[in-house]
DNA sequence: GATGTAATATCGCTCAATGCTATGAAAATA
DNA sequence: TATTTTCATAGCATTGAGCGATATTACATC
C-alpha cells in the first residue's frame, strides 16, 4: 500500500502546528482541504490518526509516529524547492570549461578562484584544448562553454563568439632581466638567449615562431617546451630564458612572479582572446552567470592593462 | 514554488532504474504516465531534468540532485507504509495499562518482559490504581487497559471484565518459616507473627482484614506497611512477618523469592483478576494482541498453578 | 548510410483528488 | 447556558494521474 507523500505532509504541519486549522494556514491550503485528505488518509491506512473528539486536534500514536515521517519529507521537499531556485539563479551547478592552456591557467583560474567564493555550489570542471577539441566538446555537450584565443574568420558555423581581452602576445622575460635594462632592443641583443617553447601544437607556438621571424630572427635555441604554465613560469623566473605570452598572462603574473615584458614590438596575430558557445544553447544558468563575470572581470583587467601600458610608454 | 513530492519520487526511481521505462515499471505505472509527470515537473520548474536527446535518459546535474532527494522521499514513504502495516498488525505502538500494584508487579510484569522480547516495538506505560481510578482512565482515554481483581457486580456499566486468573489469596510468608512445618495450624499458632499490611486503600487491604477474621483473629501487629511489592517480599524473605498475598503472586515469585504458602484456608472473595476494557472501543491493535497475549500467558499459569496445588494436596 | 529496434513523447479519454465557499456539528470556554 | 473555536461535510469546478494506442526519435547493426 503505496501513502500519498503529500498527505504525510499536511499531516506534519498540522501536527506541528497544533492543529489542524492552522496547520492548513501554514500549508496555504483551506481548512475544508486539509480536513478531506486527512480523513482520505485515514480510510486508506483503515487507522485513526487523531484522537476522537478532541478539539484541538491531537495525533494517536499513528499519527505521531507518521507525522515524524512527513516532516522528513517536508524538509527534502524544500530543499528540493531551494536547489532549483540557486539552479535557476545560476548559484549552484555544474559547469564543464575548456580553454587554451595557457590563458586558463594564467587568467582564467584566478577568476574562477574569485567566482566560486561568490558562488560556492557552482562546480566547475576544467579541460584543456585547442580549437578543434574545444569545438567538438561543445557541439556533443562535453563542454558548455569554451576559452580560447580566435579570429573571427575562424569562428564556426552556429557558434557565438564574445571577446574577452585582446589577444596581443608580449616576449616575457623575468624581471630584472638584462635585457629590461637596454633602451632600443635589437635583434643582436636577443640573439645570445634561449627560448621555452609552448606546446608545439598550440597556437602560441605558432605565435612564437611568427614573432621571432617578424623581428628578423629566424633561428633561435630552445630550451625549455612541453611544460604547463606554471613550468614555463618557475624557468622564466629562474633564467635568463624568454618565452612568447599573452600579455594578459604577464600582467596577471606579476604580484606572484616576477616577469616583465620587453618593449618590443612584435608582430602579433589579430586575434583576441574570448568566449566560444554553441549558438541557440543557453545551457544551465550558472553558465549565463559565469559567462557575465568573466566579462566583467576581464573589461577591468583589460582597463587595467590599458591604463599601466600608457604610463609605461610615457615612462619609456 | 511547491514542487509535488511524487513527482520527485518519480525521478528518483528512473534514474535509479536508468531509464524511464524500467523507472516506470518499477513504480507500477505507465510508461506514458511517468513520462508525463515528467514533462510536467520539468515545466513547472523550468529547467531540463534529463539530457536532451539521449535515449537511455540521462538526468542533468540538476535531475540528478532532485532524484537524491526524492530518494529521501521515496525512503521515509516506504519507512511510513511499514510502520502502517506494523501497527495494524499490533506489533508497534504505545499501550497504556493500568493495574493494582501487587499483581501488575508481582505477575503482569515478567509477562510484559515475554510480550516485548516478541513486539519491540510496543511501548507500555504502566501505571497503578484501584477500581475507580482505573475506570476513569479507561473512560477519557488515558488508559488502554487496565488489569484488577474485580466481583462480576463490579463491572462497570459499558464496560467488559474479561477473567485471567483465580483471584485467591493465601497467607504467604518465607519459605522455611516455623509455621511451614505445622502440621495443622491453629489460630495460637499464628498469633505470635508480625503482619505486613498492603497500601490501605487497596482491596488487598481489606482481604486480609477479611482473612483474619475469617480465622478468627480480630487483633494483629503490622510491622510494615506502605512497600510496593518489591519490598514486601524483601521484609517477608527477610523475616517471620506474614502477608497476604495472590495466590498467583507468591506463585509467579518462588524462582527468585523463596516465599510459601501457608496450608490454611481463609475467607477469599468472590473476585476473579482480569482485564477491564471499554466495551465498544478496540484502541490500537497493539491493545488486542496484548490482551490475547495476556490470557494465553494466564491460563498456562493457571493450569500450572492448579497442577501444582494438587500435587501439594496429595503430598500434605 | 539504411534499417530495424528499443526508448520516449504525445494524444484522447476517464476518473480520482484537490481546490474553493458555504454551512453544519461538536467541543471548548466563558 | 451561551458563545466561540475548531473541525467535518456538501456541492461544484479544475487539475492531474491513469491507461491504451500511436507517433517520434535515438541507438545499433548491418
Amino acid at each position: 500500500m503505496k501513502i500519498d507523500s503529500e498527505h504525510l505532509e499536511i499531516l506534519a504541519a498540522i501536527v506541528e502546528k497544533g492543529g489542524l486549522t492552522e496547520g492548513a494556514e501554514a500549508l496555504g491550503k483551506s481548512q475544508p482541504s486539509v480536513s478531506r485528505s486527512m480523513a482520505l488518509l485515514e480510510d486508506r491506512i483503515g487507522m485513526p490518526l487523531f484522537e476522537p473528539g478532541r478539539r484541538p486536534l491531537r495525533p494517536t500514536e499513528l499519527g505521531a509516529s507518521l507525522a515524524r515521517l512527513g516532516g522528513r519529507i517536508r524538509s527534502a521537499n524544500q530543499e528540493a524547492s531551494l536547489l532549483v531556485r540557486r539552479f535557476r539563479q545560476g548559484l549552484a551547478g555544474r559547469l564543464r570549461v575548456g580553454g587554451s592552456p595557457i590563458f586558463m591557467d594564467g587568467v582564467v583560474a584566478s577568476m574562477v578562484a574569485e567566482f566560486q567564493t561568490r558562488h560556492a555550489d557552482v562546480q566547475i570542471d576544467q579541460s584543456y584544448g585547442y580549437l578543434d577539441s574545444l569545438e567538438t566538446g561543445l557541439r556533443n555537450g562535453g563542454l558548455d562553454l569554451a576559452i580560447l584565443p580566435l579570429h573571427p574568420s575562424q569562428v564556426p558555423q552556429d557558434m557565438e563568439f564574445a571577446p574577452l581581452l585582446s589577444g596581443n602576445n608580449v616576449i616575457a622575460c623575468r624581471a630584472g632581466h638584462p635585457l629590461t635594462r637596454a633602451r632600443a632592443i635589437t635583434l643582436a641583443d636577443i640573439a645570445p638567449y634561449a627560448w621555452i617553447a609552448p606546446p608545439q601544437n598550440s597556437p602560441l607556438y605558432r605565435d612564437l615562431l611568427r614573432a621571432l621571424k617578424s623581428i628578423g630572427q629566424e633561428d633561435f635555441r630552445v630550451n625549455f617546451s612541453g611544460g604547463m604554465l606554471a613550468s614555463i613560469q618557475s624557468v622564466l623566473a629562474g633564467s635568463d630564458a624568454l618565452t612568447v605570452l599573452p600579455y594578459s598572462v604577464v600582467f596577471m603574473s606579476r604580484r606572484t612572479i616576477p616577469l616583465e615584458a620587453l618593449p618590443l614590438k612584435i608582430d602579433h596575430p589579430d586575434r583576441q582572446l574570448g568566449l566560444l558557445t554553441v549558438a541557440d544553447r543557453q545551457g544551465p544558468p550558472a553558465v549565463a552567470q559565469f559567462i557575465s563575470f568573466l566579462r566583467a572581470e576581464c573589461e577591468r583587467l583589460q582597463a587595467r592593462m590599458d591604463h599601466d601600458q600608457q604610463v609605461t610608454r610615457r615612462r619609456g
